[in-house]
DNA sequence: CTATTTGCAAACCCTTTGCGCTGGT
DNA sequence: ACCAGCGCAAAGGGTTTGCAAATAG
């Protein structure tokens, strides 16, 4: 059960995927990996992917639709996307109680739950209260 | 202004969305909409449901990385998804208290909030319990 | 040396778009 | 009659897969 092999491709995904600021879909992770290993292919970066969510060291995310990456060991946390300037946050408070194992009414028993809030992010909800418009003043 | 004609095909899919169970992919519902109209044709389906959702008679959730529609009005709910079938349920209480307009803590405005949670269905934990493999039986 | 891994390219969804014809109003 | 809407089929974008060459152990 030699299955996991350390390669360079490998190497470089996981330091892409640690390092980066959010979850990332899969061809920006490509394109940020491809900076530092030229040759990598599309394929390697999926495949790499799925290996790791299989052993844990990294999980999809769902946000609006697109499947994002990142590496686990951050803690449970979620996310946060900013409907003004799109960026995605991760959240450190979670405001869901539900362990594994919860019951939830009706007899569904809850293994892992996702939560994404929408709205608007600290700055971008300054300037909606400071600049309503563009050319608008305050006085 | 007489934009929105009242077609066969808009007939069919609104109806197959109402009464679907829970939130249905695009090909599911084109699925469904053959068996009344087997000629309906891909792009109308997703040129009605864009349509529908423009006009908020439906919306999308992200369910698993795949975008989902369902028909409004059924009021503010969440969904579960099971690992055991792959069955989607909508859930009619929110493990959540976010209305528009909260503020999370860092200055985040929520506007809006989709929380998913995974694990198994009633039925699901039942097998599990009951039937570990298939051909067993209680006695 | 042997089995795993890679890169390429083709194959596969799912979704969108262009176009001539149908059909609602 | 007019034009929104339809079905078909091609195009597009992301993800998966087959295979021969490259490489880790």
């Amino acid at each position: 059960m030699s299955t996991a092999r350390q390669t360079r491709q490998r190497e470089v995904i996981v330091q892409v995927l640690q390092q980066a600021e959010g979850p990332l879909s899969a061809p920006e992770l490509l394109a940020r990996a491809q900076v530092t290993l030229p040759g990598l292919g599309t394929a390697t970066v999926y495949r790499t992917l799925k290996l790791m969510q299989e052993q844990g060291e990294a999980h999809a995310v769902h946000l609006d639709g697109e499947p994002m990456y990142e590496s686990s060991g951050r803690g449970h946390h979620h996310h946060f996307s900013c409907n003004g300037c799109g960026r995605v946050f991760s959240l450190h408070s979670c405001p869901v109680a539900l362990p594994r194992g919860t019951v939830y009414p009706g007899g569904f028993v809850v293994e892992d739950h996702e939560v994404t809030l929408y709205g608007r992010c600290p700055q971008c909800a300054a300037q909606q209260a400071q600049a309503p418009a563009p050319g608008v003043t305050a006085g």
